[in-house]
DNA sequence: CGCTATGTTGATTCTTCTCAAGTGCCGTGG
DNA sequence: CCACGGCACTTGAGAAGAATCAACATAGCG
């Protein structure tokens, strides 16, 4: 067994602060896997019987809605992790997966999974405050979804990716397409409100998809 | 100790399924309380430290969002909880909750629910199931409103709540406003598109929020 | 060095919000 | 029991935001 294959369960805080012996039994009952740019993990309507996380690389889970129209849910990181919340019930997948770049991910099968968290209560804890978290921020995407404009939701997502990177300037994780879906917008509206920022004063762009934030304040407080 | 305060624990698929002993352990922790029509079981803000279960009643979940819109998360009927996620770190509220009816609610503090999920698997795995459906449940929701029109929106919430109760004639559970709120549109739009498809003929309204679906096919496949 | 996918810019159209006025319903208090 | 006041709901006209369609520019990849 490689190091590298030991990281992902030093990576998701999903395994944070557990004894060492849990980390051995965990370490027992993951597979490893690598997926190629562009590959599929799972489709919509997939079997849905393991836990997967990410253990490098980057992953777009996205839906596709009734009138065809894709949404993007999730840009799953390194240490993130999926498998919905159907791991208790014999479900199929809502969602489907695309690795945007390599990415290794390691996998727990539901069953053995069910027997870890019977065995861990710590695991329990962490997974439900994990999902209570994601419950949390998907309120808050709801509700901005709901109740913004565009404009004030290209606003917010800059100011938080400059916020979760920890720099002022940095290079957009997604393509400006993926990004317009992730917002529920269309790509020109993304290129013309980045514009718009930029003539005002509130950004600038680099080549690359390069951001400077240069006004967060009037990012965020956009209506 | 009435009948009726046994309830809650019954009610809750939470803890659904659990042995007699458990139970007891449960009814020795939970606290009641009752709320009148309009009156606030707590605000954006406060102080998150209890698990609320409605026994009886109905409440509304909202949340304001950063423009001053409100948005409603969710509407508690009897049996719901909310307690979000945040039910093991020290946070506070996101959103706010008022009773829209007179309403019974049952509660257990933090320190007890943890105490009790670390001494019974079993409700932890209730529990993750259960805010699993909630993720599942929110990921249709951002998608749906990011993704289709006002017009799908209201569409697809009137057979939803056709099929949850089970019936094509119903009367609205909320106020034609709420619903306009909850499902991130106005009350004017809510009113004309209800006049639209009804003249289209796939709903017919009575008197007191009574709807009649008739074509629901129609109302599905909007775009 | 092209080729294809991504991104930009412009013109137009459409949906939905906003503002405004008016109707009807229901509970309170006289 | 009726009158009043408030709140929900409806309907209309106008404005604004964002989507769509179309042409073009650019960048990444073989």
């Amino acid at each position: 067994m490689q190091k590298s294959e030991h990281d992902c369960i030093k990576l998701v805080p999903l395994f944070d602060h557990l004894p060492d012996e849990d980390v051995d039994k965990i370490e027992a009952i993951i597979t490893h896997k690598h997926y190629a740019a562009g590959e599929s993990l799972f489709l919509d309507g997939d079997d849905l019987d393991t836990l997967m996380i990410v253990a490098n690389g980057q992953v777009k889970v996205s839906k596709i809605a009734a009138n065809g129209r894709e949404q993007l849910l999730y840009l799953l990181q390194t240490g993130d992790f999926d498998g919905e919340g159907a791991l208790f019930q014999d479900k199929t997948h809502t969602s489907s997966a695309v690795a945007l770049i390599p990415t290794a991910v390691c996998q727990i099968s539901r069953k053995n999974f069910q027997k870890l968290l019977s065995q861990s209560p710590s695991i329990s804890m962490n997974l439900i405050n994990e999902f209570g978290q994601r419950i949390s921020s998907l309120e808050k995407r709801t509700t901005e979804a709901a109740t913004e404009s565009v404009e004030a939701r290209i606003g917010s997502y800059l100011v938080e990716t400059g916020a979760s990177l920890d720099k002022d300037t940095f290079k957009l994780p997604i393509k400006k397409k993926d990004l317009a879906i992730y917002l529920g917008t269309t790509p020109e509206t993304v290129s013309r409100k980045l514009t718009d920022f930029e003539s005002k004063g509130w950004i600038s762009q680099g080549p690359q998809k390069q951001i400077k934030l240069l006004d967060k304040d009037a990012l965020v407080l956009l209506d």
